[in-house]
DNA sequence: TCTAGCATGTAAACAGTTACATGATTGC
DNA sequence: GCAATCATGTAACTGTTTACATGCTAGA
């Protein structure tokens, strides 16, 4: 249930509506973990009936501001200290891989191209945010630049593995 | 609709019954596409259903053989090679390090201490498996080793990060 | 006034996990 | 005979996506 711990993570922070939520996992914490508008409107009505958040104040058009509740906080903590990370993950992009056999090898050089296309330009958009945010010595910055910087090293393996990759596919 | 394609994959290169793709599932494909038994009977039936594999052979205790048609072929060609691979993925392991302020600095450095040696030691089981299976130069193996490459770039990559991140949560 | 953006909610469908349930066959 | 493993299936639940549905408010 990590989507339960992500929304409780934010509302460290400040108060926060569903509408603001949305925009912080639209923008910042998409890549770790994207979450629909349904899916935090929801989860957030449930956090509130099981007490770890409480609704702090209304605002005009309905808009309902949460705040983190002490039982909220310890189950953040547990969450963070004593329950083990999901290590796996399902790669889509690795999942084809797999299977580039089925097709010519001009099309599985065209697949790994754009995989290091990809790669190459999200490492871009990367940098440029890395160069755009003034980093503080606060909690907000610190391991914000370490998750940043993962991606940075991850893109550019991404890169570097596919451009190696298609060297590896005998040409016609 | 991943799994599906992953089944229709598989059955490219011999048929198979419902327990020897479990098999294939946990052991090779499990670090990209992790599926139960339940699912993978599940989608087997539908496949059937829509003509994309045909039930070959019958063997004992109700065994299943399953055969991939021209039309399963031609949708996995079509997946491969006209649709777009979902590039995002979910990753826990980095969600919980944008949270890892709410935490003492010894128990957030405990945490990517224990990143860094799960890396190290998944590291080294690809590579004692890419010792081990001795490389041909058919689709399946340069595939295979390609993705292999990736699992020890990336563990690499995890390692090093998770040991240079650690350097920089302050020392209480 | 009208458009963009704020703001929430629900329903249906699909994907994935966990648990239960059953039984056959092979090899010791 | 018995244990291990082969082999399949279903039910309940949780999580995720997509689509629909509604209405308010601030600013040009």
């Amino acid at each position: 249930m990590s989507l339960r711990h992500a929304l409780l993570g934010l509302l460290v922070e400040h108060p926060a509506s569903g509408y603001d939520l949305l925009k912080t996992f639209s923008t910042s914490l998409a890549n770790v973990w994207p979450a629909t508008q349904s899916q935090i409107y929801g989860e957030l009505t449930k956090l509130a009936d099981s007490g770890l958040v409480v609704v702090s104040d209304q605002g005009p058009r309905g808009r309902k501001e949460y705040t983190l509740t002490d039982a909220g906080l310890a189950e953040l903590r547990h969450w963070l200290a004593e329950t083990e990370p999901q290590r796996s993950t399902r790669s889509e992009v690795l999942l084809r891989v797999f299977f580039l056999g089925v097709l010519t090898p001009e099309q599985a050089r065209g697949y790994l191209e754009s995989l290091a296309g990809h790669a190459t330009a999200t490492h871009a958009e990367l940098a440029a945010l890395h160069d755009a945010v003034d980093w503080d010595d606060d909690n907000l910055s610190v391991y914000g630049r370490i998750a940043l910087e993962y991606g940075l090293r991850f893109t550019a393996m991404q890169q570097e593995w596919a451009e190696w990759a298609r060297t590896q596919v005998r040409t016609s």
